[in-house]
DNA sequence: CATACATATAGATAAAAGTCAATATGTTTT
DNA sequence: AAAACATATTGACTTTTATCTATATGTATG
């Protein structure tokens, strides 16, 4: 797999902070509104923003409107690239293509 | 899968900077020497140190000293573990236990 | 044992990232 | 139309991170 250092460093970057992780947990089991996402953390409205905005950029989550609403959902797609980058970057039992 | 937030973000930022990425993208073929690694990358002798103790204190890469040089690897038990948190953060298709 | 070499540590600096309060934007409801 | 609500944006502040130079530590060699 070819690797390209500055996408993959933005996408695991999407991972690399606890609240991130916190929201990536709700997702788990489902598709969930920012005001929910937000009821269940300990930070602010515009933090929560911003956060959804790093984890969209990425591909990791997926935004739907609905109204004055946001729902969001983790991308299948953009989790399957994340975790095929990291499988290509931590892979020992294949020497792989630079 | 039992994610620990702050264990997991530890992780994962060893694997979003551009630099730690060329680093894997090298170990990937095999075992390699400080200098080695360092010879094909742009930053000094001590940011190449840095970067190393991150990916070991992270147990992604493993370190072993022989006379005054310093061979790295993969380690496979450490990328599995990071590649199976990823998948339980990402994984839609079944609705995970929080 | 002195010198050369490989790596680590310390300390300083600059850039990046996370956070918040204040405010803007857009949508629904009264 | 005005008020209420959900989310985004702006700007400031603080913390963290990446980087460098200088120096220390440890090992091999002449």
């Amino acid at each position: 797999m070819e690797i390209n250092e500055k996408r993959a460093a933005a996408i695991f970057k999407a991972f690399c902070d606890e609240n991130r992780i916190r929201i990536l947990k709700q997702l788990r089991t489902g598709e969930k509104c920012a005001c929910v996402l937000l009821d269940n953390l300990q930070i602010t409205q515009p933090t929560l923003s911003h956060h959804m905005k790093i984890l969209c950029d990425a591909d990791i989550v997926i935004s739907r409107k609905e109204g004055k609403w946001i729902h969001y959902s983790l991308s299948q797609s953009g989790g399957e690239y994340a975790v095929a980058c990291l499988k290509a970057l931590t892979d020992t039992t294949l020497s792989n293509d630079q």
